[in-house]
DNA sequence: CCTGAATTCGAGGGGCCCCTCATGTTAGCG
DNA sequence: CGCTAACATGAGGGGCCCCTCGAATTCAGG
């Protein structure tokens, strides 16, 4: 129950690539990261390879599907949030763990362009990192509903609103990633007092329900979602 | 001095357009008004022809820069905000002029991608509208300030946090467009919540300078900033 | 060293888009 | 009605990208 940790490291797991092999992957994989950090989801492979030193059908080899690549470079912060998460739970006050997820979470987008498209709806998330965004998620639900519990969390808002942060967080950290990295901290404070109870005033809607934040996650354009089934099964 | 006046509304100003050309123009205007508002300001100009009935280079004798366009499409709109700037700087009451703008702001960012992506910094809108944006934006700024006089509005924010709402906003109308339209408008009372002077905490991080502000509307990518200039002067 | 399997290469077909320009068409004035 | 300036057309060059596939290369075990 220890030995047979599930790292995705798949030089370890399935078959030892050959040493060239070995080596233009982590090219590739380097050179993607920082392409995915700066330009988003929609970075360009040829780009990659091209930076990566190697041809586009050596990328295509390695990652046949842009979501290969995807997945391989985000499972690790998906984990690291998954940790924030638990962090939090541990935390001896409900509100204070309920900001430290969020602020975690918050400069996890903030610092890859990529990762700040993928908790904002621009990939089928399900199907990345074995469901830990979810995961994490349900958690964050466990804070929010403590710190209402204690009081400090006003009653008319659901779990479902932190999307709104999220939402909104996307929107900040993308017109102010050149010129005021960190702005997206005050936005999330100021957030933050949005959500205490003390000054609650009437909403105007009512909150998102469960399914449609599901809904809004998955509805975008991804050509690939159908394909993950009719794959190879003959 | 006065003869020479440069009116964007073309048919009135420049010369009274041939029948066929004004009736064209119309169709491109008209397709374009839906493409834009529905994918953005990088919506293809050849769909926009497609769509329009006409050839592509039709729409380029009519707007040769996509700039034109835009401004064509735009004026309307930001006339529009202005108005509703100065119906808020109109109410008695600080606080509801405030709201007033902002709710207005927002639907127009909620009902056009386009005019999302115009007010959420992806092009120079100094070029646009003769500043109204600007207009609009220095009398909000006056709405606010009223309101922090008469103390409902919270004394560690500036003017410049107007930007969140409009940064933050871009973010979750994208999101949610699709699925509930109207999300939007629970998370600007959300935002005002946070403006209310009532519950303010401390802020971790500055408030952006105007320059900053400024910046982040021209940083963007916009090939043609230069090109306004070595446009035609020989 | 040799050989076969694994890996790499990159040209090439397809797609979508931007923008130009030589050619053909038309409106509307006289 | 006829003529000309205004207008419309759409093929075509250029760009960037996706992804495939047969030929060439390289690793590694025998």
């Amino acid at each position: 129950m220890s030995q047979q940790h599930v790292l995705s490291t798949p030089q370890a797991s399935a078959k030892p690539l050959r040493r060239d092999a070995q080596r233009n992957r982590d090219a590739i994989v380097a050179a993607a990261r920082k392409a995915f950090a700066e330009q988003g989801l929609d970075a360009s492979l040829e780009g990659v390879a091209r930076e990566a030193g190697v041809a586009i059908g050596t990328l295509y080899r390695h990652f046949p599907r842009r979501l290969d690549l995807v997945e391989e470079l985000f499972t690790a912060k998906f984990t690291e949030l998954l940790a924030a998460s638990e962090e939090a739970a541990a935390m001896d006050d409900a509100w204070e763990g309920f900001c430290h997820y969020l602020e975690k979470l918050c400069q996890l987008q903030a610092c890859d362009r990529a990762f700040n498209d993928l908790v904002s709806a621009r990939l089928p998330l399900h199907a990345l990192g074995r469901g830990m965004f979810e995961r994490a998620g349900e958690r964050a639900a466990q804070l929010f509903r403590n710190a209402q519990e204690k009081g400090v969390l006003r009653e008319d808002v659901t779990p479902e609103d932190l999307a709104f942060v999220i939402w909104s967080q996307a929107g900040i950290i993308q017109a102010t990633r050149a010129v005021a990295p960190n702005a997206w901290r005050r936005h999330l404070h100021l957030m933050l007092d949005a959500f205490r109870a003390q000054c609650a005033h009437e909403l105007p809607e009512p909150p998102l329900t469960p399914q449609q934040v599901d809904q809004t996650l998955t509805t975008l354009e991804c050509p690939e979602e159908e394909c993950r089934e009719c794959h190879e099964e003959a």
